[in-house]
DNA sequence: TTAAAATATTCCTTTACAGGAATATTCAAT
DNA sequence: ATTGAATATTCCTGTAAAGGAATATTTTAA
């Protein structure tokens, strides 16, 4: 996994410039005012979604039009996979416990009433 | 989404925590082993883990079992979510490029003949 | 009680980074 | 060429955080 792409999302504006053009292509100033910045903090924080390759840029006359990039996404994505695998099993002893838990209650279900389930 | 969990994580050593801890609890000692750091510091970084809720600890005897908390990571999952979503749609224009090729292919394939321009 | 092992905390120093202000750059319109 | 709009960059300063070294704390063993 890439620090990089978690160092370029612990920053609160640029979380929120993330989350902010998952709607959509944003330019410098359209982000700027979504998120209450000065244009050159603005600037500042997408150069460092870019070069952490979060976004991308598309020049169209003065202007900058900032968009997501898929691939660090898919990237944590499949990061995430390795603890998809174990966090309902071994993760951690609370959820063992949990579903013991859950195994005696179907237990019981399947002996008193008729629980309606697909 | 937690920003705190970003900034965690946004550190090499606490990232490689991390994944060390994918297999299973482990103590100060092993990990500080493992990772090839002091122990002081290693009890900084996984106190930072701890009050991220990255972690969890089970003291034993003078020993801290440290193991993986399974929240932050659900919880990245369901961040990722709003962007998997899009990622396949209008994320950006090369994906629509590609998918508009993928069309042409799939026309041609089917028995067609002229490859057209646009 | 003392000693030793494992861990946590504190203090210090250095470095990285965020914001503010000013300025440079780029492009379109005239 | 000049102007104005949009954006990028630079310089400065303050602050947060990381590592090193030393020390405190907790627990077991004797």
């Amino acid at each position: 996994m890439n620090i990089t792409t978690f160092s370029a999302l612990a920053e609160p504006n640029r979380l929120g410039m993330v989350e902010l053009l998952r709607g959509g292509p944003l330019t410098v100033g359209e982000i700027a005012d979504h998120l209450g910045l000065r244009q050159p903090q603005a600037s500042k924080h997408l150069r460092v979604l870019l070069e952490a390759g979060l976004v991308e840029v598309e020049a169209v006359a003065n202007r900058r039009n900032y968009r997501l990039r898929a691939e660090p996404f898919r990237a944590l994505d499949s990061w995430l996979d390795a603890y998809r695998r174990i966090w309902n099993e071994r993760f951690d002893n609370l959820n063992i416990y949990l579903q013991k838990l859950q195994a005696e209650e179907n237990k019981l279900q399947a002996g008193e009433s008729e629980p309606k389930e697909t």
